[in-house]
DNA sequence: ATAATATTTCATTTATTATTGAAACTTCAA
DNA sequence: TTGAAGTTTCAATAATAAATGAAATATTAT
């Protein structure tokens, strides 16, 4: 296998991995696209890479900003604009978690709280009902702060002995 | 807000979360009705309940159990059959996290793992495929790990220390 | 065996989501 | 200020995914 064919496959599974995950396939693809450039590329050659418009590149590329996983630079002396990734793996799963839980949970957890508080009735089915809730709320309450803090546990001297211990 | 309104909220909320993590909406609604009941409901129910198709609950119901995280009961003298959810939300984590590792993320290992071992041509952009597609295999693999390892970490001593350390 | 009840399957339909492409907009140089 | 180069927007269309429902299959009681 060489380079283009490498380099094809890697796009294609990571935007299937993608659209598994909520992110749509054409954002992860161009997102792997820039991961594995050299340097910055423009939104043609994004077009002509994956083979998509130009709307659908332009979108695409603005929702990745949006994300903070990838930035807008420009060449001196050029009108067009040019891409780049973030390419440290730690820093865009902090990214990415943080967009996550901001768009996903912490709306799931809003709503978990309040149905968790409506008044009982004494029912065994209400008794239930807000039981269930609750552990609920707190355990994704308590997953949703692990990420949070995985960035600040990842550089301190116990965080770094557990996850030696972890292999 | 009371019980039936509170449910109805917690079965749509749970369902759009489950969509945009790859889990089909219907499947995720009702995992969450299963969840807030108290004893094992049937099919019927299910159907009712989520106003959808015998096919599309006899489908979802089938799906879930694939997962191993709603089972079947047999009532004595019943012909018709119940389900009923995994409560235990330590439980259900691991068996979701153990779920998705083995169809995506291990398949897309093997894709990291073959495209980032391919033969380096000394070109700048060869270098820096391998150079980034294997840091993000090592990155995927501790990841997939990590999750692995979740269950034991959360039974031995260190793990809840750390645990409680992480608020 | 037969009929009654329950479940599964899957071709078709429906709903959802992503993509296109052309017009509108922006920016800058001449 | 005009126009060339580049980007964004969004209504229309295409592609994908999910749901239906009826026929086929399975299960059990009589």
């Amino acid at each position: 296998m060489e380079f283009k064919e490498a380099k094809n496959k890697f796009v294609q599974t990571w935007g299937a991995l993608g659209s598994q995950w909520g992110i749509n396939k054409t954002m992860a693809q161009i997102h792997a696209l820039l991961m594995v450039s050299n340097d910055a590329i423009s939104m043609e050659d994004v077009m002509d890479e994956l083979q998509i418009s130009r709307g659908n590149a332009s979108m695409n590329l603005r929702a990745l900003m949006d994300w903070g996983i990838v930035f807008k630079e420009y060449k001196a002396g050029e009108r067009r604009e040019y891409f780049s990734a973030e390419k440290d793996l730690d820093e865009l799963a902090v990214k990415i978690a943080k967009e996550r839980s901001k768009r996903e949970i912490k709306p799931a957890l809003r709503v978990l709280k309040e149905v968790s508080s409506i008044e009982t009735d004494h029912t065994d089915q209400t008794n239930q009902f807000i039981d269930q809730t609750k552990k609920l709320y707190d355990f994704v309450l308590k997953a949703d702060n692990m990420l949070e803090k995985a960035t600040e546990f990842k550089e301190n001297w116990l965080g770094k002995l557990v996850l030696k211990i972890m292999k």
